[in-house]
DNA sequence: AACGAAACCTGGTGGC
DNA sequence: TGCCACCAGGTTTCGT
């Protein structure tokens, strides 16, 4: 499910359930997910308040009134689904067959709010972590982490400072987490499709002689800016289950200019071109050649 | 150093 | 209908 947008869905739709709550009980049903739960995990979180609730790239910060962080990442597949206490279950709403719930509930937070979240994650790429809040920046999850997409670092001059010199492929430099953090398969596609930029190009090619950034490097920054900002409006994207906390559905997936539109004729007015399917260090890339020279 | 492929796991789907 | 190969929103690890 997770690329930034999906994430930063999630985060907004936990914060209501989590933030000045306190975690009554923590169910932990297997010792690890993709890698093993730390040491104590729910008795490291049962009776602490969350403080608040925060994103880098496409994690999940939680802030405990321990002064450890529960760091959470969702894979390919992790989901979370919030059931307000109190109230009867709307029945169907989910919790049915195939809602993603049930079978590969990993983690239920019980909280002081009569909230219950529960972790779900079919192919359990996920993880969950503890680490202390001083020295987070410093911390194996995020040391060495890129800038964030949709921050103020992001522009054609850090790019163009990213990419000097790399003759890697820009679809590759894109989904590169040391160096832009929270871009995945979905959102490269679209970017470079929206910037009109081949995803086999060299990401030096968005370099000028003396290290400034092309004219294609200032629309990519503006474009990522943009299609995130949209996504994360239209509250994700789903593709196989629901985006959001609630149950609900994203739907930036109807956006998809080329994204799994294999074969399909380019959105582009004008422009007669179909929408090719190429595989870059074993990721699908969609794109239009027509729209996007090498250049 | 830099790159790509494989690995991790389960489930859905499309083609026969 | 049934089976199976292939594919999937991510990241780490292992070979060149």
């Amino acid at each position: 499910m997770p690329e930034l947008p999906e994430v930063e869905t999630v985060r907004r739709g936990l914060e209501p359930a989590m933030v000045g709550a306190r975690f009554t009980q923590v169910i932990q049903r297997r010792p690890d997910l993709r890698f093993p739960f730390p040491d104590r995990f729910a008795e490291r979180l049962e009776g602490q308040e969350v403080k608040a609730l925060g994103r880098r790239a496409k994690y999940l910060l939680a802030d405990l009134s321990s002064g450890e962080v529960l760091v959470m990442h969702l894979g390919m597949s992790g989901r979370f689904l919030v059931a307000q206490g109190g109230a009867t279950r709307m029945p169907g709403e989910f919790h049915h067959e195939h809602g993603g719930s049930g079978a590969h509930d990993h983690v239920v937070f019980g909280l002081s709010n009569g909230a219950t979240v529960t972790y779900n994650d079919a192919r359990r790429f996920g993880f969950m972590d503890l680490v202390p809040r001083s020295g987070i920046e410093t911390s194996k999850h995020f040391a060495g982490m890129g800038i964030e997409p949709l921050g103020n670092e992001l522009s054609g001059e850090t790019i163009a400072g990213l990419f000097a010199g790399k003759r890697t492929p820009l679809k590759a430099a894109l989904l590169d987490q040391r160096l832009i953090a929270g871009l995945g398969n979905i959102y490269v596609c679209e970017a470079l499709f929206r910037t009109g930029l081949h995803p086999e190009a060299p990401a030096g090619s968005l370099v000028g002689k003396k290290g400034e950034p092309t004219d294609k490097a200032r629309q990519l920054a503006d474009v990522i800016r943009d299609v995130l900002s949209e996504a994360v409006e239209a509250g994700g994207s789903t593709l196989r289950d629901h985006a959001q906390v609630d149950g609900s559905l994203g739907y930036f997936q109807h956006s998809f200019r080329v994204y799994d539109r294999e074969k399909e004729p380019c959105v582009t007015p004008g422009c007669s071109g179909t929408v090719a399917r190429l595989v870059q260090s074993g990721r699908s890339t969609f794109y239009c050649p027509e729209c996007q020279k090498r250049s």
